[in-house]
This record gives C-alpha cells, sequence and structure tokens, in this order.
RNA sequence: GGGCGGUUAACUCAGCGGGAGAGUGCUACCCUCACACGGUAGAAGCCACUGGUUCAAAUCCAGUACCGCCCACCA
C-alpha cells in the first residue's frame, strides 16, 4: 500500500550529486534576459583562478545561493553571474613556482611563452573552485561564466583604459610608489599591509660643510642616506633657525647637500632634523618636489644597492644597512640607536618588505570618480547593509588618492598605449595602431606593464553582461540587485565597483551591498595556512553533507560579528538535516496517494493552527531574508520546523492517524499534513537544497522539481485563507496545560508508561469547552488515562498539581504520591512567581509609571498582576492542602 | 595617531527601551510503533565595570578595563 521506505538516517553525498546534475541539466540556474517577470541579479565576487574554495568563499557563495533560489521561487527572472579572477600577480606567482622546479625563470622563457603557459596552468587548474562552488550548491548559470581575462572582457578593459585617457582621468608619471622587490612590480597603497615592527631609530651626525659640529638626524632606514639630497628642519625650530652655515656633510658619500626649511617637519620627534630621501620615501619626495631636490635613487628594483649608492653597489638591502651602520660607528657619526617600533609596509601577496621608489607609473585620478560614488550612498541609490560600512565607505572615499594601475608583471591586461620610436608620440588606442598618427612611423612599441587586477574587476557588473555592446541581459539585469562580499574588499573592489559602474552605465552597479563577516577559527583567530588553523569546507561537506553545512552558515552570519566557525555546530545541523528526514519519513509512511490541498473550513484546531503557523513562518523568513538577516531567516525555519512541526503537530495527530478515526476526519488532516510539510520543504529550499529536493521526489505523483514550485506568499489565497490567529491562542492553551502536566510528571519522576488520573478545574467556560474538545490530545500527549471536570468541593486529596492560566490541574497519585516533593515543587514555583510579582507590583505602585508610561504597557503589567495573584492563591492553596496531607 | 566593533548561562551566540533567550554541553527519567543524529522535564546568568538620562535600561548617553578589527607618510 506505500511505496518505499526512506532509510532510517539521510545520506547527503549521493543525493548531492544526482541532483545537482538534474538541475544543471535541465538548465533550472540559467537566466532568462526576456522574461517578464522582475529581474534579481546577483554577480558573484569572482575568485581567483589559482583559488581553492575557503571558509570565506563557502559563506559568501552560501548566502548568495540563499537569496537567488529564494527569489526564483517568489518568480523573479533570476541571473547569478559567475566567473574568475586572473589575479596577476598571484597567478604568476603561482607558475613562476612551476617554472622554478624545473630551474626556469620567467625571463629565460620569455612573455609570451611564459603566458601561454600560464593559460595553459588555467586550462587545467582554472576550474577547481568552479567545481568546488557546485559541491556547495551555487545555482550560478555556468553557461555565462566569464574570466576577466576572457577576450569580452579584455575589450572592456581596454575601451575603459582608453576612455579614461582621453577624459584626463589616466595619467602617466613619475612618483614615488610602493615597490615590492621580489614580485619587481608596482604595488597600490591598498596592496600593502602594515605590519608593526620592532627596529630602531639611529641618530646620525651629519657634520657642517666647513667641518662643524653639524647636525644630528634620526632614520629607521639609516641605508637610504645614501640617497639623501638634502636635512630638512622646521623654519621656526630655534635650534636650528641660526646655523652658521647652510650645508652640511652627507656621511660616507662625501656629498655636500644644503639644510632647507619646511613646515612638514616635526619638531618634537627625535633631533627635529630629517634627512631627505626623494628617491625612498613618499613625504621626502613630497618635499623634493616643494624644494626643488632631486632624487638619487641607491636601491635598486631588485632590492640590490645601485651604482648611485657608491661602494656599497651591489649589496643587499639589508646587509647594506649594517655594513652602513658600522661604518657610521666607526667614523664615530653614529650618536646613538633606540629600540623603536613602528610600522612596516609588506607585500599583501608575498610579504616582502615594501620597498618605496621612484618611478614612472600609471595612475587614476580618483577624486572626481569618488565624488559620484559617494553621491549614489547618500542619496540611498545603493544601500549598504549593515550600515555600519556606510561610514568606513565614506572614510575612504573622503580621503582617497590616486591609483596606481600599472605593474610590472607579465600576466594581466597590457596596458594598451604605444609608443613611437621615431617620434616618441605615445598612442593610446583600443587597437593596435598600424602607424604613428603624427610621424607615421611603422616602429610603434607597446607598453610592458599590465593593468592592476582590480582594474578589470571594477568593470565586472558591467562587462561580464556584455557591455560595451547594449545586451539585453544589461538591460534586464543591471543594476544588480545585490553584491554579497566581505569587508575586507571593500575598498579594493566595491568601492571601485561604484566608480567605474556609475562613471561608465550612468548609473550605480547595485542596489545593495550586503556586506558579511569573516569566518574565523573556534578561537576567533583569522583562518590560514601558517597557523594551521584552516578548516576545509571540502571536509566539512564530506562528513556533514552541504545542507547542514549551509544551515550552519546561515545561522552564524549575524550582522556585523565574525563567525568562528567549528565542526561542533555543523554537527548540530547535522542532526537537524536527520530530523527533517525523519519527519518526512513520518509523514510517507501514511501519505500513499495524491492528496487535495485542505479547505480552512472543517479543519480540527491543530490542522487550522499549524496552517496559521505556516503561514506566519514564511512571512517571518521571507521578511528576515528581504532584509539580509540571514540568522534569523535560519532561526525561524529551525524553530518552526522541530519545536512546532515536529515536537507538537506530528506528535498532535498521531492519535487521529493510528486510531480507528474516521476515514473522511484521517485524510483531511493527511492533507493538512501533506500541504504543510510541503510548504515546509519550499521554505527550506533556499538554505538546504538537496534534501528538500529529495524528500519533496519521494511524495506521491509525479512533481516537476522543488526549483519550480511556488513560494506560500505568493500562492493563490494562501495567507488570506489560512491564516487564524484564533487557532494559534487556543493551542497556546492547550500547549500550556500539557507542558503543565508533563512538568509535574517530570519534576515528580512517574514514568513516561505510567498513565495518570487527571481532574480539571475550570476557571472559564471557554477554556471548559477547549478542553473538552482537545481532551484526546491532551490525554495522549500528557499521557493520561482518564480526564475529566470537577468544581471546587471535588477537589483530589492525594494529587499534584498543575496551576495554569484559566485552569487547574489534578493528577491523581493515590499510594505514589511524594508529598515532601510536591510540596517543595510547589514551593518553588510559588517563590518564583512572588518575584515575579514583586517587580510588577512595584511598578504599579509608582505612581510616575501610571502617569507617564504608556497606556498600553500600564494594561498589560495589570493584566499580568492580576494573573500572578490568581495563579499565586491557587498554588497557596495547594500547597496548603499538600502540608496537611503531610502530617 | 584616527576610526569601528565586542564584553549576556560552562561554551558559541541572538536580543538592543517595558516579562533575561536559543543551540551545544550538563542532570534526571525514557531504546513509546519517524528520528537515541531521538523524547520529556530540569539546573544554570548582579546581561564587563562606574556614573548619567528615563516612570522604566542588558537595551540609550558618558567614562573605565580587557579583547579584536580597519585605516594612517611622523622620520
Amino acid at each position: 500500500m506505500s511505496q518505499e521506505a526512506l532509510d532510517k538516517s539521510y545520506e547527503p553525498h549521493e543525493v548531492e550529486k544526482r541532483w545537482y546534475s538534474f538541475w544543471e541539466e535541465h538548465g533550472f540556474f540559467d537566466a532568462d534576459a526576456k522574461g517578464r517577470a522582475p529581474s534579481f541579479s546577483i554577480v558573484i565576487p569572482p575568485p581567483n583562478v589559482t583559488g581553492v574554495l575557503h571558509m570565506g568563499h563557502a559563506l559568501n557563495n552560501t548566502l548568495q545561493d540563499i537569496l537567488c533560489r529564494y527569489r526564483r521561487l517568489r518568480g523573479d527572472d533570476v541571473l547569478w553571474m559567475p566567473g574568475t579572477d586572473h589575479a596577476g600577480i598571484a597567478t604568476q606567482n603561482v607558475v613562476e613556482k612551476k617554472l622554478a622546479e624545473q630551474g626556469l625563470t620567467r625571463h629565460q622563457v620569455g612573455r609570451e611563452r611564459f603566458i601561454t603557459a600560464v593559460w595553459e596552468w588555467r586550462e587545467k587548474y582554472g576550474s577547481a573552485i568552479i567545481n568546488q562552488l557546485k559541491r556547495l550548491g551555487a545555482s550560478c548559470d555556468w553557461k555565462r561564466e566569464r574570466f576577466t581575462m576572457d577576450e569580452g572582457l579584455s575589450r572592456a578593459v581596454r575601451k575603459v583604459f582608453v576612455e579614461l585617457y582621453r577624459e584626463g582621468l589616466i595619467y602617466r608619471g613619475n612618483y614615488i610608489i610602493n615597490w615590492c622587490p621580489r614580485c619587481r612590480t608596482a604595488l597600490a597603497d591598498l596592496e600593502v599591509e602594515h605590519e608593526a615592527h620592532d627596529g630602531h631609530l639611529y641618530f646620525i651626525r651629519y657634520p657642517g660643510e666647513g667641518g662643524q659640529e653639524g647636525l644630528v638626524i634620526a632614520t629607521t632606514r639609516p641605508e637610504t642616506l645614501l640617497g639623501d639630497t638634502a636635512v630638512a628642519v622646521h623654519p621656526d625650530d630655534d635650534r636650528y633657525r641660526y646655523l652658521p652655515y647652510d650645508k652640511v656633510l652627507l656621511p660616507l658619500m662625501n656629498r655636500v647637500i644644503p639644510v632647507i626649511f619646511d613646515d612638514y617637519v616635526d619638531r618634537s620627534f627625535g633631533t627635529g632634523a630629517l634627512k631627505i630621501t626623494p628617491a625612498h620615501d613618499p613625504n621626502d619626495f613630497e618635499i623634493g618636489i616643494r624644494h626643488g631636490l632631486t632624487g638619487i635613487k641607491v636601491i635598486g628594483e631588485d632590492g640590490i644597492m645601485t651604482r648611485e649608492a657608491g661602494e656599497f653597489a651591489g649589496m643587499d638591502r639589508f646587509s647594506c644597512r649594517e655594513v652602513v651602520v658600522k661604518r657610521l660607528e666607526s667614523q664615530m657619526l653614529l650618536v646613538r640607536v633606540e629600540p623603536y617600533k613602528h610600522s612596516i609596509g609588506h607585500c599583501y601577496r608575498c610579504r616582502t618588505l615594501i620597498e618605496p621608489n621612484l618611478s614612472r607609473q600609471w595612475f587614476v585620478r580618483a577624486k572626481p570618480l569618488a565624488q559620484q560614488a559617494m553621491e549614489a550612498v547618500t542619496t540611498g541609490k545603493t544601500r549598504i547593509v549593515p550600515d555600519v560600512w556606510t561610514k568606513t565607505y565614506f572614510e575612504w572615499m573622503e580621503n582617497i588618492k590616486d591609483w596606481c594601475i600599472s605593474r610590472q608583471i607579465w600576466w594581466g591586461h597590457q596596458i594598451p598605449a604605444w609608443t613611437c620610436g621615431i617620434c616618441n608620440e605615445m598612442i593610446v588606442a583600443l587597437e593596435p595602431p598600424a602607424e604613428c598618427p603624427s610621424c607615421g612611423g611603422k616602429d610603434l612599441i607597446q607598453e610592458t606593464d599590465v593593468l592592476d587586477t582590480w582594474f578589470s574587476s571594477a568593470l565586472w557588473p558591467f562587462s561580464t553582461m556584455g557591455w560595451p555592446e547594449e545586451s539585453l541581459l544589461l538591460k534586464k539585469f543591471y543594476p544588480t540587485s545585490v553584491l554579497v562580499t566581505g569587508f575586507d574588499i571593500l575598498f579594493f573592489w566595491v568601492a571601485r565597483m561604484m566608480m567605474m559602474g556609475l562613471h561608465f552605465m550612468k548609473e550605480v552597479p547595485f542596489d545593495n551591498v550586503y556586506v558579511h563577516a569573516l569566518v574565523r577559527d573556534e578561537e576567533g583567530k583569522k583562518m590560514s595556512k601558517s597557523s594551521g588553523n584552516v578548516i576545509d569546507p571540502i571536509d566539512i561537506i564530506e562528513k556533514y553533507g552541504t545542507d547542514a553545512f549551509r544551515f550552519t552558515l546561515a545561522a552564524f552570519a549575524a550582522q556585523g560579528r565574525d563567525i568562528k566557525m567549528s565542526e561542533k555546530r555543523v554537527e548540530g545541523y547535522r542532526h537537524f538535516m536527520n530530523k527533517l528526514w525523519n519527519a518526512a519519513r513520518f509523514s510517507l509512511m501514511h501519505i500513499n496517494e495524491e492528496l487535495d490541498p485542505p479547505e480552512p473550513e472543517g479543519l480540527s484546531l491543530p490542522d487550522r493552527w499549524i496552517l496559521s503557523r505556516t503561514v506566519q513562518v514564511s512571512k517571518g523568513f521571507a521578511d528576515a531574508l528581504d532584509a539580509f538577516r540571514f540568522n534569523d531567516a535560519a532561526g525561524i525555519l529551525y524553530q518552526f520546523a522541530w519545536h512546532e512541526f515536529c515536537d507538537w503537530y506530528l506528535e498532535i495527530i498521531k492519535p487521529v492517524i493510528y486510531s480507528q478515526a474516521e476515514e473522511n476526519e484521517k485524510r483531511k488532516t493527511l492533507g493538512v499534513l501533506n500541504f504543510v510539510l510541503n510548504r515546509m520543504l519550499i521554505l527550506l529550499h533556499p538554505v538546504a537544497p538537496f534534501i528538500t529536493e529529495e524528500i519533496w521526489h519521494k511524495f506521491p505523483g509525479k512533481r516537476n522539481s522543488i526549483m519550480k514550485a511556488v513560494f506560500p506568499l505568493d500562492e493563490d489565497g494562501f495567507a488570506e485563507r489560512f491564516t487564524d490567529t484564533e487557532s494559534e491562542s487556543q493551542m497556546n492553551r492547550i500547549q500550556e496545560l500539557i507542558s503543565g502536566i508533563r512538568n509535574v510528571r517530570g519534576e515528580m519522576n512517574i514514568p513516561p508508561g505510567l498513565s495518570l488520573d487527571a481532574r480539571v478545574m475550570f476557571q472559564d467556560n471557554g477554556m471548559r469547552a477547549l478542553v473538552e474538545e482537545q481532551g484526546e490530545i491532551i490525554s495522549v500527549l500528557a499521557r493520561l488515562k482518564s480526564l475529566s471536570f470537577i468544581n471546587h468541593q471535588e477537589r483530589p486529596r492525594k494529587a499534584a498539581s498543575a496551576v495554569v492560566d484559566g485552569a487547574t490541574v489534578y493528577l491523581l497519585l493515590e499510594g505514589i504520591i511524594d508529598f515532601q516533593k510536591e510540596r517543595e515543587r510547589l514551593e518553588k514555583e510559588i517563590r518564583r512567581i512572588a518575584m515575579d510579582l514583586a517587580s510588577v507590583s512595584q511598578k504599579l505602585s509608582n505612581e510616575d509609571f501610571l502617569k507617564k508610561a504608556a497606556p498600553e504597557v500600564v494594561e498589560k503589567v495589570k493584566t499580568k498582576q492580576d494573573s500572578l495573584l490568581e495563579k499565586q492563591s491557587k498554588l497557596t492553596l495547594n500547597l496548603n492542602r499538600i502540608r496537611e496531607m503531610e502530617e
């Protein structure tokens, strides 16, 4: 009569594999650019091609997938645009390492062959992270997958570059930039990570030009003195205002350099005298410009001292420092050395110490672009959630500096600029020019630098949709609905997408930016390979299943707080999945044919109640997701599915199902069970896509994927027809009564197998009618063998009692009652009530409270006082009777 | 140096002006015909500290302490 039974516990692996390919094959992830439904779109933060799925990805993509699946169920045309990032430096490093294994450097291989090698590498390994995303259940439109280096995106990059150049928003110039001597490339300020470091402050004497005592400067980087071209002091500093000389002798180099006056100098730091090295310090560079000083590059691009460093040429920058210090010491020019804590910059890719260096680079003029990007947030065109990040966003935008976009690496978008070998004319163009427009020369040499990876990422929301073509996709899906990202790339990426999107599309790239937390380890530390605390998401998936993992991530994604990940938590949610599975298993033991949806009329109280709760939960879940409160959304479902549906509803209907109840009644209840369980599956599907799909198909009748189901709130008349607040409050009273009896049983240690006789005394007729009507349910759930009604005079003597709102229940315990235990139980309860009563009464005796508090609050407190007083008197009465019995 | 966040039950965290909550763990009793990855019940908290605003503060304000993060060119 029934179909094959479900296994006793849920086994995720086979299920996940099967349904993922089913969805993909049936095109359920495909976006419909021609659809007429409202659009919902997200562009994925493109993971690096070199990437391996980590917890951050898992969280980020789970949240996106929840939103996409949810919006599909709501009937939207959804586009989730996937892709990967070419990750210039990171990828180049990986391939270089591979070459190194063969004893080769990229320079030996040559640019062209090296790039081919990178492409080959990408072909082979680049899809690893995509496959991992699929295991997470990510419902991206894979057919549209893009890569920041693919042809279309590269064209978009060139177009943006050319246009910005023509508008004067891109320029080239000699500036001091952050140089990574290992990657041998310039880095943007953002790509430098500052770290506290225990260093030294060296005090060094620069003698006067004429052999005078001279002055003492303080520096943390003595080796840079080789490139000094001045010493600066504050113009108002009395120590130096009236020096008898205006030049000093640069130690070790025997170069005469001027003493200059500049406001920048902080008189209170060190000696108030500052050495100026325009080629190796950003501040000195600025001062150098103000005073017309030249810069002398003494540290080379490989971190080795240059010829300009004289006898120190060829030394490594670190050993040079030691030698310089020793030499100064021997010449009695090192006055003293103090320990000094300061922060120094490291390359964010390879951790190498950054060397500020003078060089010729390309820059984006950021200020004008930032202006619009700020306005868009001010006016609310783009909303940042949670709001705390808005301030951070503004602060950064206000202090934005020009963005260094050129990198001296090979893997990336080569800058579309050519220089004429004959007349030196520079040509910036979309395609390689055939000849120099100025002199007609054919000897054109392309700029060797490539663009910062973030330059192409900045175009991602529109370049992936076909820009600069006016594609259908852009029309339908731009601006995107929401960008889901971690705060660590707020500036790197989000801010720059805002700037580029507004400039080129004249429209913000996203309506909302949802900034989620970082995933940390159990102790709250950042997960990193070096600390060995990395939890691999794939391991978690293998062990507990994807749905359990996703549920954990969602449940912990509270706004504004980091997530501490531990297996323990995932285990808890695996139990939840198993609970769901078994709820379905139970239901399917009884549902073995297709059932019509229920009609609200003529249903039992529990049926009306669970339907009404389903409506409330659907609303609550939708509201939570609409506000990006993922943890609330997950929590609502967890609470409902486990503690209302399983704990109460399934238990309540068991008597109906198992008893010889009328076939018609049974059928009605099964109809409700079927209906509610299926609605619940739909609600759960965005968070737990696999198990819900699997269960969905176990139901009788041929059905389409759960992905094609209708979200309960969008179903015809669902909310209106099944909302029944009366049934909810009635069920609450029944539940309270049952819990009251169970409490007595538990506290008195009455074995579950023992059925009791109950006598109930009522406060009001409504409650009496209700209990009479639901007598069977109460009897089963509270394990009663009889339930009857009594009045005051009939109160039993050898009984334990439970006082609930509107009724007192006496449980006959002839022979087994432990009077002392019952007395203690009642006393405890009375104590508790007395405490509540004290706080309530205090409020009500306060005139200010009565005068100033909101009337509804006062009313509420009064009602509460009444009910507490009543309960107290009843309990006291019962207590006195027990005391009598005890004697 | 500037900015931000955290401090609530043993643990992990919700709640953010009017009854201290959840999950895990713990205790007791149950292998009851969906589930022991389970059921029922229970114990457990001066909501970091100090002061202020308010009829009312875990919740708002100020300060203190201790953690954590971000930004920054004091050599």
